[in-house]
DNA sequence: AATGAATGAGAGTTCATTCAT
DNA sequence: TATGAATGAACTCTCATTCAT
């Protein structure tokens, strides 16, 4: 893009961790300039607003989670337990990387119910989270009850980094995975249960 | 203070439901004294700043709900049962009463790392909240136990008004109450079971 | 106002004098802000936009030329003779006065295509003009004839400010003046035509 | 020059309609890329600056209307009368074809105080505009009458290009054309009086 | 005690212009 | 030659804050 080189999915990427860190409103294009390097003006060639920005960046990363993340709920070479874990590391990674939580949940208690245009990447985000999930615990137990399973686990993530964030403490958010880990290893394999019937 | 008038208290609250609608970096200091009929330049009289009046606001709520709320876990006439049931009503009444969740919980997420002052009453909150959630869980299990549960509770409850809020299905956060509280009605007393003992 | 005291119709009118030499587009706030001694921003505490500032001073304007200019058409104490040239008098004392012609005039061939906002004043001061030109006109001659000559008139003074302003010839319009008025006063009044009769 | 092919001419006519639509400082260059197919940047490879391409534009408009306009004056093929006709019928061609006017009398009102540089053709156009009328007019009355009238016309034309636009009701234009065409063709040429004499 | 007006720094955005390719 | 991207100054507008009254 400019002062130093940078691709447009770094400057994405960087702009991310600003909002992440400060919030949509708080965070103001200069903000963002100094992150990427690049000329306040300069977003306006891609993006015809803050607003714009944000959408595109909420989009880049869903695509993102999407590829990275969620996809391993669907490996067909890997069992059930090891698909659950590997989701939970990634995913880990990935909202305790910047150490500000997870984008699509803050955005949406600061945005939803002012700026209409970001719902649809956010709902889209918890739509995927809550499949891959689904996809993974039926393997163990009926859709009914693994989708049960999958809204209280993207919860209890989401209200996780709550905690994490206000009393410093990581340790919520692992106990959350672990106790879900342990718990759905302890399960048996549907097809296994079929199989000796 | 006012054009109508217009209790300090009252203000405050009036503010408080915006603050939680918008955000508290959206919402401008015209915004307040529209919602409050009070001319912008009298909040300064009593608040030497944006920030001030904020944390004026979460301070009487965090009174608010120490005194209204979380009280409840502390009343000796009823049974730990009681108790439990009454804090998810009044808490209930409280996070979806205006539409928008947890003042504390978006607040954190907004501003945990922006904005510094608010970390104090923020933490009390949660701190508060999980004190009378404990005190209520003792009465049927350790206090170590009391603890995790006493977190997961408020994990939960925060996290699925992320949902409630992005799907508008207040379900999700009805059934974290009935779920938590069917298992708890299903424990008996420490007491009792001592007393058999 | 501010810094050097001022009433909001003089800062309107000193506006008027810039957007009427440098054009709509052309003037910025701070270009106003400078030639008011008001700062920037407290335009807006009176007009939500430049758009809605330059309306103001449109119909600020027009209820000047109104009251103080087309009203001496129907001054019943002059004779028509007397009243079409104070007319022409005061009306070039504001033409010329600022060196830069008629706002409205301007104003159409700037804007009337882009700021659709602008089209009401701008036809009600020519509309205005007209009647006042018309009732003058009717003492002399039929009304279909006195409109005839009213726009006639009209046009001649704002295309004279065309060859005004680019030949720097105020000759132009006095020319205008002149011609009209002369034709107008070898005219007799239609009454004491009527009373021949 | 171009994505879609584009001769220079064709370029500096493109942008002539947008300028006269939306004049000279609401205009951006962008505006004019899309209104030619053509690449911001690429404006700049044959004109240095947005005033610059404004200058060349009225130079080529200038050369224009004193080729295929104005030269019809000076025909001596036709009458005068025929000449007055062809040359009021190709002119109101020129300025009602795109609805807004005349170039050069909206850009005198917008610029002639603000961009010096533009006063050289757009007293030009007026000048050779007189000389043309003034030949005509001189086929039946003294030199100093058809300066007069050559004025008269050129006035009355602009003038009621406000009406026009302000009105949207091209008959005040008609009008004038008709007015003047019927009273010079009533007169008698200036040779045959002589000759007669 | 409370305002109504004014402030001024800074927000988001625009745009004529530049320049490496 | 002609661009496509980048620039940066300047623009319109916002807003927390101040202050005379």
């Amino acid at each position: 893009m400019p002062l130093v080189k940078i691709t447009k999915e770094e400057v994405l990427t960087r702009c991310l961790t600003v909002f992440l860190k400060q919030g949509y409103h708080k965070t103001t294009m200069d903000d963002l300039s100094k992150a990427c390097g690049v000329y306040k003006g300069s977003f306006y060639y891609y993006y015809p607003s803050k607003e714009a920005l944000m959408k595109a960046i909420l989009e880049q990363s869903l695509e993102y989670v999407e590829k990275n993340i969620f996809s391993v709920a669907y490996d067909a070479d890997l069992s059930a337990d090891e698909r659950l874990k590997r989701l939970f590391d990634t995913q880990d990674n990935m909202l305790l990387g910047y150490g500000a939580g997870c984008l699509f949940g803050n955005t949406v208690l600061e945005t939803a119910l002012v700026v209409p245009e970001f719902r649809e990447p956010m709902k889209a985000f918890f739509d995927l989270w809550e499949a891959a999930l689904v996809y993974i615990f039926k393997a163990k137990m009926s859709e009914n009850e693994a989708r049960k399973k999958a809204v209280e686990t993207m919860i209890r993530v989401e209200g996780a980094l709550v905690l994490v964030i206000i009393r410093n403490e990581n340790q919520y958010l692992k106990g959350i995975y672990q106790g879900i880990l342990t718990e759905f290893q302890t399960k048996k394999d549907l097809k296994s249960i079929k199989k000796k019937v």
